[in-house]
This record gives C-alpha cells, structure tokens and sequence, in this order.
RNA sequence: GGGCGGAUAGCUCAGCGGUAGAGCGUCGCCCUUACAAGGCGAGGGUCACAGGUUCAAUCCCUGUUCCGCCCACCA
C-alpha cells in the first residue's frame, strides 16, 4: 500500500490525561469499516490461522473468555503485522443442555409451561428465537475488547453448512463401524432426562454412610452380611457376591439367598475381581443395572439386568412397595423396613465420591439405556501418535502427560443425548420392520436397526418402507465442536479456505476443555483430515477472583469483563466490588484489561485477577499517552522523514536508547515467539516506563531545549522514531491506545493503521553498547546524587552543588560533556570536574565507579542523616565482600570454579575494598569531632575546596541556630556535643562569606520554602508560600522566580511561629523524634540483620544495571 | 488410589546453579512547565522444612509438611 504521509491537521494536541471510552469505540469501528480483519484465502501470503472457541451463544462473555480473546488477538496482530495472512475466525456454539435449559427455565417462568406442552417444533422455534435475540451479545464483546476477528467468516455449530459436516462425519464413522448403538449402562441425568458422557459427571468426595445388611441364606440359618453405599438398589440385586478364596464363605458360592423386603432368590457368586476380602464384610451385593462395577460383573455371569428406577431416580414397577418413591425417599424407606426387620446390623460413616451432572448438579444415576456411542481406540491412536511426534505441541508441555493418560485410559463416548436443541441424529427408523414395545406398541430403539444416512431416506433399506421416524436424539454438542478446525472452513466442500488454513496454527484455549475438545479436535481432525488440526495447542490457566476463588454466580464474584472496560454503576456491582467501589465502577478501558491479562499469563497456574493490578496498567496507558503527549508538544513542525535515523548525528541518550530499543525489540519478539505473553507485557512496560520515560525523555530535554537547532531536530527524530516503535511493539497488547497515538505522529507511514503496518523488527546496528558503557558513569552520577538529596529529604527545588573527581581522563570529560544531563536531572545548581585533589570539607560524599562525588553540606544536607547513609553503604559493601572473600578463601572454589567467575570475584573484592575505604574516609570527614573543626572554604569559585585544619571555629555553629528557620529543631535537637548538633539536624556549616556565596542563599530559601509547606498542613501550603522565599537569598538566579518569593525576611521570621499550623514541627516533628531516639538501637539490630543486603539493592540502581547490562 | 502444579518482599507473582526482581502496598520529600493515573528517594526477603549432589543451591536430587487441581466403575 502506498505511504500516507502526516498532515498537520492530524496533529491535534493531546488532551491531559487518556481517555479510553471515547479512542477505544472510535477505533474499532474504523477497522471495520476498511475491512481490516478479513483475511482471503488466495493471499501468498504464509497463513496464520487461530479458531476462536465458540461461547456459547446465549451466554455472556466472563473474563475466561477475555483472557481467550486478549491471547488470541495478540498472536493474531502480531502475526498480522509480521506479514501473515492472519486469520481468526468467530463463532459461536449452540451448547445443547446449557442452552435448553435456559429456554426451558424461562418457559417456565413465564409461562408456566414445560418443553413438553409446546412439542418438539414449537419448542425449537423459541429456542431459535432466543438465540436470535442473545447471540448478538457475544459479538459486541468480542468487539469491545477489541479483538480482530474476521467476521465476514463468523460461524455457528448449528449453521447449515456446518451441519451437513456433522452428518458427514457421522454418517461416514457409523460405516466404518466407529459409530455404533447399543443398550449399554451410561450416565444419566435424572433431572436433565439424558444420557452424559463420562466427562460430563463431575466427582465429589461427600461423607456418605455404609450400611450392612444381612442377606439370609436360603435353606439355611445362616446370614450373609453386604455392606453397601446405597441401600435401595437392592431392589435391583440379582445377586450376591463373595471372594472365591474368602476362608469365611468357603462352600456358598453357588447357593443362594434370599433378598429381603422383596423375597427374591437370588444366587451367590464367587468373583475375584470385584470382591476385596479386605474391605467391608466381604460379601458384595450385586445390581448389575446401577452400578458399573456389578455391571462388569454381570456381564461376566450373565446375571439379569434388572431397572428398577425411571429416568426421573424414582422406583419404577419393579420396586413393588416402594413403586413411585423418588430413590432418596425408598433408600429412607427400606432402612426403616430393614430396621424394623432387624436386618439391618449397622451403619458407618463412609466417605465416596458422588458424581454430579456438569449443568445441574444432581446426582448422576447410572442407567441402562440403548444409546449412541464413538468407538474410541481406533481415533484416539492417531491422535496420541501425533503428539508423541511433536506434530502437535502441548504448552506447557506438562499438560502432554496429561493429555497421554487420559487418551491410553479413553472409554467409548456416549454421544447421544435425550434432549431437543443440537443436531439431531441422522438415523431413522423403519416403522414397518422395527420391534415393537410390548406395553406402548411404540417402536423399542433399544433392539431396533437404523438407517442412518446423510438426509432422510425415502425408504427403509430392510424392508423398503416408507414410514420412517428420525432417531429423537440429538448430538453432544463437543461432537459438532470437535470438527470445528475445519468445518468452519468449509468442510466438507473442499474450499480454497480449508486448503489455506488447514491445519490451523494455534489452538489456544483454557486448560479445563482439554479433553473435551482439544482432544475430539485431534481425533476428527486426524481422522477426516489426515493431518493435525493445529500445530501448537496453548493452554491457558482458570481466571479466579483476587482470592484465588472460582467465579460464580453462587458465590457472587463473578466480575463482568466489560464493566472492568466500561465501568458500571455501583448496583450492578458484585457485593465485593461494591465494597470496593461504592461509587461504581470506574472504566479501565480495554487496553488496561488486556494488557492485564497478558501480564498475569504464566504457565499452568490460575490467573487471580485484582482490579489494583488493571488499574495499574491503565496509569501505564496513561503514562504511554503522556509521554506521546510530550513528545507531540516538543516537535514543533518537525516531520520524521525516511531517512535512516543512524545517519544523524546522534547525543548519547540519543544512542543510547536506540541501543535500549533494540534490545527490547529483541526480547519482545523472543517472547512472544516463546508464548510468554507476561514477560514480552512486563519487557514493554519496564522499557517504556523506566527507560524511554524515567531516562531518556528527561535527558532529551536538554538538546529538545536547547539552542542546538541540529542537535534538537535529531532528538526530535529519534523521540519520533522510538515512540513509533514501541506503538508498534505494544499494538498487539494496546491496539487501541497505539493507533490513536501513532495515527498523530508527524511522520510517513507505511500503512494507514498501526494494525496493518509491519512489527518492529530487530535491527542490529542500533545496538551501541558503547553508548550504553558511556551512560554508565552518568547515571551512577546522577543516582548519587539524588540519593544524597534524596536521605536528606532536600526538595526538588532545592538546586544543589556537586564535585566530582574521577581518576579516569574519559570520565571526566564525558560527564564534562554530558553537564547538560547531569544538572538537571540531580537538581545540580554547579558542577565541577576534576582529578581526584582534596576533597571539599564537610561534604556529602558518593563513591561510584572510578569516581567520587561531594555535595558541600552547606546548610541543606542533613549530617546525621548523610552519616547514616554512609554507614550503611559500608555496611552493605562490607557484607558484600566478606561473603566473596570467604568464597575465594576456599582452595577448591579457586581451583575448580570456571576462571572468569574467580576473576569476577576477585575484581569485585577489589571494587568494594576501594569504596569501602573511601567511604570510610567521607564518613570520617564528617565525624562530630571532625566536622566541629572544619571549615568549608569552598565559597563560590573555589572549586578545590579543601580540607580545612582543624580550627575551631565555630561560627558556623553559630549560623547554624542563626540559620533560621530551618529549625524548629531546635527544640528537639538531642545532645549538642560541643556545640554540635548530634542529633538528626540539619546541619549546616556557613560561614558567613557562605552568604556571599553562589549556592547558599538559594538553598535557604528552599530551605525555608520547605518548612511552611510541610505537608502536615496539607491544605493550605498558600501562605507557606508567601513566607518562604524571604532570607538572605536575594538574587540568586538558581531559584525559581516563581519560588522566589517577595522580599522581606520579615516571612522568614515568622517561620518560626510555624509550629503554629502543625506543619512538621508539631506533626512530624514529634515522631521523628519518637524515632530518633529509637533508632539507635534499631538500627544496631537492623545492621546486623543487613547483612545479606549487597551494595546495589536500590530499584533505580539495578534497574539502570540492568539497562547497562 | 493414581497423576500434575504450587510454596520467593505485607499482597499478587517473575527468576530456576555463581548469595534475589517487578507491580501494587508502605515510609520520606515534592503539584519540577508530558503525566499527582505523576516525580525522586527509602525500607522490606534464613527464596516452606530436612537431608543430598556441587567449588557454589532459591534454582538440581530425595524426603517431609501444607495448599490447589485433574483423573479413577473405592461395595
């Protein structure tokens, strides 16, 4: 496509902060209109191709379907950008019992009326109806999140085309003998009336009882003891069993007993396999029709089957007295009966576990009954092959194991279901040949043949009938959804799409429908299609709420993903979240929950979703938005042109974060090629936040503002060129927030959206490791110093002096030449550079590598505090040491340790040992004794300052307390040790040709600034304001003319008085001092305790290590 | 009864042989002209417990204890 090139009207300025509601709905729309999402079957184009897992469609889409939508999309714009015929295609699935419930509950409601009392027809049109009505919900969720699905190919599981793939496939098993109908003892839903596969149960461990009932032996006195969970279905026994080598029942097997409260006689069994001696009384009642176990068995001693429960679990006829009761209330029953018969010997607790239907809950009942069924083995061998052989890949890969167990262990699948919304099965039977039932006359499915065929036979093949009846049952629904890699594309036509995207790439859903449909997929898929449906199946973890908690309507946690996006008024709120938000939900936005979403992806574990980490991310998107914001405000009429941005002539923050760009470039694309969706979110957020924004935007300021036209318009190059890139590299995250930015940036684009133009690909020779060597000793400069500033709780406005000395000539001049980074960014007011010479008296000291940097405590740097400091680098650098000297003490590390980790070691002990030494000396500068002798003569010019001899002169004590304001510290200063403050003061040596000074009045004034806005008054700092100013700093330039306040000292004065408003001499005076006093003691405790805490544990440092690295 | 995960900072989680990281929360200073949904600084961890392998273990092995999940026709 051609190049759009920027105009100028589409540089509207950026309002302040970010406003998803208003870009995201814009957006979506507009790729729509241009048709972005479709993707065509006859592009050259390498194909990509994810099928979406059909919701079902009445349903409403939670935040396991988010979390499927926000993966998915990002593999799909991801793959799109890097120049894949993307395609992901929507649809929807007519889930039969959830779905029919649902029509039937409402049918209920409103009209007091079963499916029953409108008939098939009528009742499947209302379902129609209702999907027709809802299953637009799903679309507009999907669009809201902003997923990019073609739509033009959405599809639903009853759609004809569809459809006729499922009659295809059944049609074509059932002749290869892979179908087949039998009267076989299933699963049963006595409440949903149908038949379950073995997936659909749902165990649960409960607390049951074991009852023992004497079974007499017949012809004899003798009594045989049964021990069993579930005493109503003795009704059905037809016999008893024991262990043939049971010494206790040696010589009965082969008699018989008789069954109480029915008399029955029925035989005693000898069966090894399901008898343990071991368990209960060893004796074993035997009910072949309700229970899977007595149904092996009696299969294997042609025992009589006997029902004696009806689809609803209630005794049918055969019960005889206990005819009609549900199987709760004859179990009641019976024990009464047994009791009063003193048949009954006792009852123990017992725990079992029950299955329950997967829609309902109710206990499932096994039950005999002619249904359909998918002879297994045969397709699941190819399908555990294929894995076997890497054909398809698991991740995690963990879940293969899984995945092989549950496919080796794999029982027939009972696809039929006894409900009316599905496919109904395409089976007819034949009315003039089929057997009939004796009581009803109807046809018995149970013995009758079908003809099944792909559309209604004109004519029974058996006898050429022509009254046929379509078997009632419809299909489980995984039976439709397990074609759905390639009916979706057309099968079984043989379109241009199935031959483009089949197999697919990626199937990606949640781990719980593994074996559900990740595994019929496979099945189908290699069976029909002879190859893989996908290549790489990604399974994602369960969302739970903030608890780890399931989300469900019964516990009420369950959080809608679009009022996270849009926000919701309180009343639609969960009870928990209307604790949280009482005034309603605030909107996030799509791009924040998506953005969360990728971030909490890791392998196999649950997801625990907190609204703090959403919020979050959504202060991450508004920080990507002011950043634009200000790199938008600084271009003036720049236009980034095609030209290569390395042809420039570039600053070292300019190389330096193309250099980190590329970096992140690289580990992104890494990641996202790995599946790690967390760690390619987390690469992009550290990038973004604490290097294009924390470093480089506040380095770049200073060519941005500077007189250097040249030097001004590559910063602007290379701000527009990063920012175009990470747009690009978060797109598939962020799409919206990325297109509403880049759409704005003053350059020509490749593409008309940021969808549709190319993923930022690595590029080596932006990599400068140089330039990032080179920033090295300006960042460690300038976190020195903000940590100086920083402990001695100096405000920002406060303009600082610093000298550093370096032993190394390339050190001193690039910090020389990069002043301009420094100064700003450490608050400096001067900076001087030189050879290590006599260090400035009384100063703030940080020892980096191969540099010293002294901050003269002239009047804002709290000693006691910067003591404190001191003492705790030594400490840390301390402990760093003495475990690396222990290490390299031991012969055998030296001797078999690789060579370059003992250089390592070595080369670092030597490192701390000099810092440790130059801290040492710094903190011994500043001793009480010391400082009481010193005097700075560093004044304005006189950058050497030098360590004055001890004279005492204690002026600058005097000063101190004449130092105004600052302090209301004087009441709590502790012990004054020869005039000195010991305490935490803030000290200041000046002398009075300090005044003179350069520096010093201006750091009085913030100083005094300070006071009165101490945040204990939080409200009114207003006054505070006017007051500060004042002092004997007039003129200095360093202050800001907006601090610098009117005239008078007369303020200054006043400033004592602030104790008045409590600022902190009242508030936080007081507990400084609690914790002064305190924290001599603590602290020896603490340094003890510090000792594993290595020199560079502050976030910024190893972050910046980091960005060295 | 099998199998699989997990146990790391107050919380949620990364890291997985060379003595620990993030986000949120906490504490301190700041409304500094992109952003207070913000900036700067700080504090916070015997990496569940016990053995073993190794020069070196949060990381590998074994066992234990707790959590969680899956599978299983345990009368």
């Amino acid at each position: 496509m051609g190049r759009f090139s920027f105009s100028k009207s589409d540089t509207t300025e950026l309002p302040k902060a970010y406003d998803p509601q208003e870009v995201e709905a814009r957006w979506y729309a507009r790729w729509m209109e241009r048709n972005y999402f479709r993707a065509e079957a006859t592009s050259d184009k390498p194909s990509f191709c994810i099928v979406l897992p059909p919701p079902n469609v009445t349903g409403s889409l939670h935040l396991g379907h988010a979390l499927t939508a926000t993966i998915q999309d990002i593999l799909i714009r991801w793959k799109r950008m890097n120049g894949f015929n993307a395609l992901w295609v929507p649809g929807t699935d007519h889930a039969g019992i959830a779905t029919q419930m649902v029509v039937e509950r409402e049918l209920k409601e409103k009209e007091k009326k079963s499916r029953h009392d409108l008939g098939r027809e009528k009742f499947l049109e209302r379902v129609w109806e209702w999907k027709n009505k809802y299953g637009n919900r799903i679309r507009e969720q999907h669009k809201v999140l902003g997923a990019s699905l073609d739509w033009s190919r959405e599809r639903f599981t009853m759609d004809p085309g569809v459809s006729a793939a499922v009659r295809e496939v059944f049609v074509r098993l059932y002749e290869e003998g892979l179908i087949y109908r039998a009267q076989k003892l299933i699963n049963w839903c006595p409440s949903c009336h149908t038949a379950l596969s073995d997936l659909e149960v749902e165990h649960e461990e409960k607390q049951g009882s074991l009852w023992h009932i004497q079974y007499p032996v017949k012809g004899s006195d003798r009594k045989l003891t049964v021990a069993t969970t579930r005493p109503e279905t003795m009704l059905g026994d037809t016999a008893v069993a024991i262990h043939p080598e049971d010494e206790r029942y040696k010589g009965l097997a082969g008699q018989s007993v008789v069954l109480p409260l029915t008399g029955r006689e029925i035989p005693i069994i000898a069966d090894a396999e399901l008898v343990d001696p071991a368990f209960g009384t060893g004796v074993v009642k035997v009910t072949p029709a309700h229970d899977f176990n007595d149904y092996q068995t009696g299969l294997r001693h042609h025992l009589p089957m006997l029902n004696v429960l009806d689809e609803a679990a209630r005794v049918n006829a055969e019960g005889g007295a206990y005819a009609g009761l549900d199987r709760y209330a004859a179990r009641k029953k019976i024990l009464e009966d047994l009791t009063a018969q003193g048949l009954l010997e006792k009852e123990e607790p017992h725990k079992l576990s029950v299955g329950g239907c997967q829609r309902c809950a109710t206990v499932v009942e096994p039950r005999l009954s002619p249904q359909w069924f998918v002879k297994i083995e045969p397709l699941a061998r190819p399908a555990i092959e294929a894995v076997e052989q890497g054909r398809t890949k698991l991740i995690p890969e963990s879940w293969t194991n899984t995945y092989f167990h549950w496919m080796r262990n794999i029982h027939d699948w009972t696809i039929s279901r006894q409900l009316w919304w599905g496919h109904q099965i395409p089976a007819w039977y034949c009315a003039d040949c089929s057997p009939r039932l004796e009581a009803t006359g109807g046809i018995d499915y149970s013995r009758a043949e079908p003809n099944v065929s792909r559309t209604p036979p004109e004519k029974c093949s058996r006898c050429g009938g022509s009254r046929l009846e379509q078997d009632p049952d419809v299909l489980d629904t995984w039976f439709s959804s397990g074609l759905w890699p390639f009916s979706t594309l057309g099968w079984p036509e043989q379109t241009p799409e199935l031959k483009t995207f089949y197999p697919n790439s990626v199937m990606e859903t949640g781990h719980d429908i593994l074996f559900f449909w990740v595994a019929r997929m496979m099945m189908f898929g290699l069976h029909f299609m002879k190859d893989v449906p996908f290549r790489t199946v990604y399974l994602h973890a369960m969302v739970r709420d903030e608890k780890g908690e399931k989300m469900s309507k019964t516990k009420g946690n369950v959080i809608d993903p679009l009022d996270i996006v849009l926000g919701a008024p309180a009343e639609q709120l969960n009870k928990n979240l209307r604790n949280k938000f009482p005034q309603g939900m605030p909107p996030h936005g799509a791009d924040a929950l998506r953005f969360t979403l990728a971030s909490l992806t890791q392998q196999g574990r649950d997801i625990k979703l907190s609204l703090d980490r959403v919020a979050g991310y959504k202060a991450f998107a508004n920080k990507l938005w002011n950043a634009s914001r200000f790199a938008l405000m600084n271009l003036g009429d720049f236009t980034l042109d095609d030209r290569s941005i390395k042809e420039r002539e570039l600053t070292l923050a300019d190389r330096w974060i193309l250099s980190r760009l590329q970096r992140a470039t690289v580990e992104t694309r890494n990641a996202l090629e790995a599946y790690n969706f967390g760690e390619a979110a987390s690469t992009l957020y550290q990038f973004l936040w604490a290097e294009f924004c924390d470093w480089y935007i506040e380095l770049a300021k200073s060519s941005l503002y500077g007189e250097d036209a040249r030097a001004r318009d590559n910063t602007r190059a290379v701000l527009v060129f990063c920012l175009d890139r990470i747009l690009r590299l978060l797109h598939p995250f962020m799409p919206f927030i990325t297109e509403e930015i880049w759409q704005k940036l003053p350059m020509s684009r490749p593409a008309d959206s940021i969808m549709i133009s190319p993923f930022p690909e690595p590029d080596a020779s932006l990599e400068d490791a140089a330039a990032e060597a080179e920033m090295g000793p300006v960042i460690a400069a300038i976190e020195g110093l903000r940590n100086i500033r920083g402990e001695s709780n100096l405000p920002p406005s406060a303009r600082i002096t610093a000298y550093v000395q370096s032993p190394d000539a390339r050190t001193r001049e690039l910090l020389e030449r990069w002043r301009g980074y420094l100064m700003p960014l450490a608050g400096l007011g001067e900076l001087r550079v030189t050879a290590p010479g006599p260090k400035p008296a009384l100063s703030a000291a940080f020892v980096g590598p191969r540099m010293e940097v002294f901050v003269p405590l002239a009047g804002l740097i709290d000693v006691d505090a910067e003591r404190e400091r001191l003492r705790k680098e030594i400490t840390r650098s301390e402990q760093e040491v003495g475990g690396i000297k222990r290490k390299l003490d031991n012969p055998n590390f030296v001797a078999k340790a690789p060579p370059d980790v003992v250089e390592k070691d070595r080369a670092r002990v030597e490192e701390l040992e000099a810092r440790i030494s130059k801290l040492r000396d710094n903190l011994n500068r500043l001793a009480p004794e010391a400082a009481t002798r010193e005097v700075i003569k560093a004044e304005a010019g006189t950058v050497e300052a030098e360590v004055v001899e001890t004279e005492d002169d204690d002026e600058d004590v005097h000063e101190i307390g004449g130092v105004e304001a600052e302090e209301e510290q004087a009441p709590e200063k502790p012990e004054r040790k020869g005039g000195i403050a010991k305490g935490a003061v803030k000290t200041q040596a000046a002398p009075k040709a300090r005044a003179t000074s350069a520096k010093a009045p201006v750091e009085k004034a913030a100083a005094a600034k300070k006071a009165p806005a101490r945040k204990a008054a939080p409200a009114k700092k207003a006054p505070a304001k006017k007051a500060a100013p004042a002092s004997k700093a007039p003129a200095k330039k360093a202050v800001p003319v907006k601090k610098a306040a009117p005239t008078s000292k007369a303020p200054v004065k006043k400033t004592p008085a602030k104790k008045a408003p409590g600022k902190k001499a009242a508030a936080k005076k007081a507990p400084a001092k609690a914790k002064v006093p305190a924290r001599s003691p603590a602290k020896a405790k603490v340094k003890p305790a510090a000792r594993k805490a290595p020199a560079r544990k502050k976030p910024s440092a190893s972050r910046v290590a980091k960005a060295r690295r």
